[in-house]
DNA sequence: AACTCTTGTGCTCTTCTCCCT
DNA sequence: CAGGGAGAAGAGCACAAGAGT
């Protein structure tokens, strides 16, 4: 197979003179537009295939009036992430129906890499962006929206007017968490949670404050450890909290890796049978473990599947007023957090 | 804000007439070729920010010589699966290096499917292809490749000639499996595997046959079970397996959801610490479990970097002879894979 | 050396011609 | 000859290559 050669792609020219019709009539067909006899579709259909024709989007996009690309794009922060992952795929099921593809890009939380993926998008042409907007300034975001892309944030808020959003219930939920633990006769709930400039790092903080606060709890800042980057400084921090000479008898673990963190010390220490533990974000096995762990489950499908309605619904010409749709999370009993506090 | 007012995006042009030059001076300036005195490019590059211009790639992809889109197409079986995921990352990652995007697709491991998304990247005219063949024939990849595109496949090889691949070492450490179990002194180790249209499966399958011959193990047949689509049909069928009048003592499970649908059932029958256990695939917080899970891990980011690394030579030119990769997986030792046999 | 002009890229849109009732 | 539909011709989309000034 000689399959490099550089055989020319055929063109509608190529098309058009194989079959003796002029290039506008092979596009009518092409395309399906009224204005060709059955003899001629025939006849330039049979062309196209023996040339093996293949229209040029790029091209096509180029000349049209309505200039689409068919094409969105998709800035999460990790692609290998499962809950961007998860999110991607619903995004693309959603655009399968439209026939757009998805360029996927991973912004690092980094706003200058996020900035270069947004430009290396928008050079493309896209007709589109949801985004999971990385920490500090959005200010790249902006500037793109205001050039009149559509766009869409995913997980986190804009930080400025006029885009829509899709948010999970963070701090509805995390309050939950803590008064179904108050419920059970906790009284001393520890928080760890990872970077603080995370948006939905700051939510569910906030919730755990409402929990404590409904429930006459009063904040003890020796329970609260934030800024745990990884499962590594989780575990220590959890360490850390159960040297103290009064520890907590139940854990609010605000993010995944964290939970994994905190999970592992108290195994050490052999007191995931007696020290409550709630954390935010499912993860798979987590029924398994033992005991199971119980958390505040996202629904990442109902994210992107919004996230996604959202955005093709701007790109058909959508006018209405900026929607901020939010997601609510459940709280999955598994028994970690049923464990009572001792006495 | 009213971004959506119908302002075109500036050309070339127009920042040509702003600079006072011609488009050409203004294509040379924004492509960094030499051809520009210094007081030039200066005003071209205050116009340009002024007006907020930013290139077309797909105009320019059209007119340009090399006609690259700075676009590869990456398709996968399941965009939320880890496995997937953690490929599309190892891609994106070296993609970035050469400014190039990805689309990224689901085949669902449907070859019609994956024949549409083919045709949709095509369309697009992608410099290269990274691709996870679904199961099935493989004309639509045949053809395309063809036609010249450059492809590599991953994970499955291709059933064609011509074209390059990354796999794993599905055989190899499936045998070497069989024999850590056997060393230890199990000789009815079951097999169980999912759908047996998939290559992977078949190779594990013919490792796991390795193994015994080596040992002089006898194959059983009843101690064999295939075509488990998922973690339920595994847990039934692994109940099966113990229900016999000489249960397995060790069950090899050649597939990550398989893993978990055993590992339930012998958790229900309290089994874990008796029989043993190895599973292919590696899967967070198995190290959790009790008893940590033996498995043999695959070097996901190894097999993605390979793939990228292949794709961008081909794309560069490379004209070598068709490389077929292969990626060794690692046995991890975490203690269900070292249960002896009881007696 | 520094710049401009013209042409061409694959395709679509608008305008126009032709031919048949 | 009016009317209409099938098809052709040419311009233009945003940009780049090459020859020319």
């Amino acid at each position: 197979m000689d399959a490099r050669s550089a055989r020319r792609e055929p063109t509608m020219r190529d098309v058009a003179a194989l079959a003796k019709v002029s290039t506008k009539t092979v596009s009518r067909v092409i395309n399906d537009l009224p204005g060709a006899g059955s003899e001629v579709v025939e006849r330039v259909r049979a062309a196209a295939r023996t040339l093996g024709y293949r229209p040029n989007l790029t091209a096509s996009s180029l000349r049209r009036s309505d200039r689409r690309s068919a094409t969105i794009g998709v800035l999460l922060e990790d692609l290998s992430n499962p809950f961007d992952a998860a999110l991607l795929r619903a995004v693309e099921d959603r655009a399968r129906q439209d026939g757009v593809l998805v360029l996927a890009g991973s912004s690092e939380d980094d706003p200058d890499l996020q900035r270069e993926l947004l430009t290396s998008l928008a050079t493309r042409r896209v007709d589109g962006i949801v985004v999971m907007a990385a920490g500090g300034h959005q200010d790249a975001l902006q500037q793109e929206r205001e050039r009149g892309t559509p766009m869409v944030l995913v997980d986190r808020p804009p930080t400025f007017d006029g885009t829509d959003s899709v948010t999970t219930t963070n701090r509805d939920s995390s309050r939950d968490a803590v008064l179904h633990l108050a419920g059970l006769g906790h009284r001393r709930i520890a928080f760890l949670g990872d970077r603080k400039t995370l948006w939905t790092s700051q939510e569910r903080y906030t919730g755990y404050l409402e929990g404590l606060a409904h429930t006459g709890l009063t904040l003890r800042e020796e329970l609260i450890r934030t800024d745990l980057h990884g499962p590594d400084a989780a575990q220590t921090a959890t360490a850390t909290l159960l040297d103290l000479a009064e520890p907590p008898t139940a854990l609010f673990t605000a993010q995944n890796l964290v939970t994994v963190g905190a999970m592992r010390t108290l195994r050490d220490r052999e007191l995931h049978h007696r020290t409550a533990l709630i954390g935010f974000d499912d993860f798979p096995l987590a029924d398994m473990l033992d005991p199971g762990v119980t958390v505040l489950r996202q629904d990442v499908p109902a994210l992107g599947r919004r996230a996604a309605e959202l955005i093709f619904a701007r790109i058909a010409g959508d006018q209405s007023p900026p929607a901020h749709a939010v997601v609510p999370a459940t709280l999955v009993h598994r028994g970690s957090g049923e464990v009572p506090p001792p006495g």
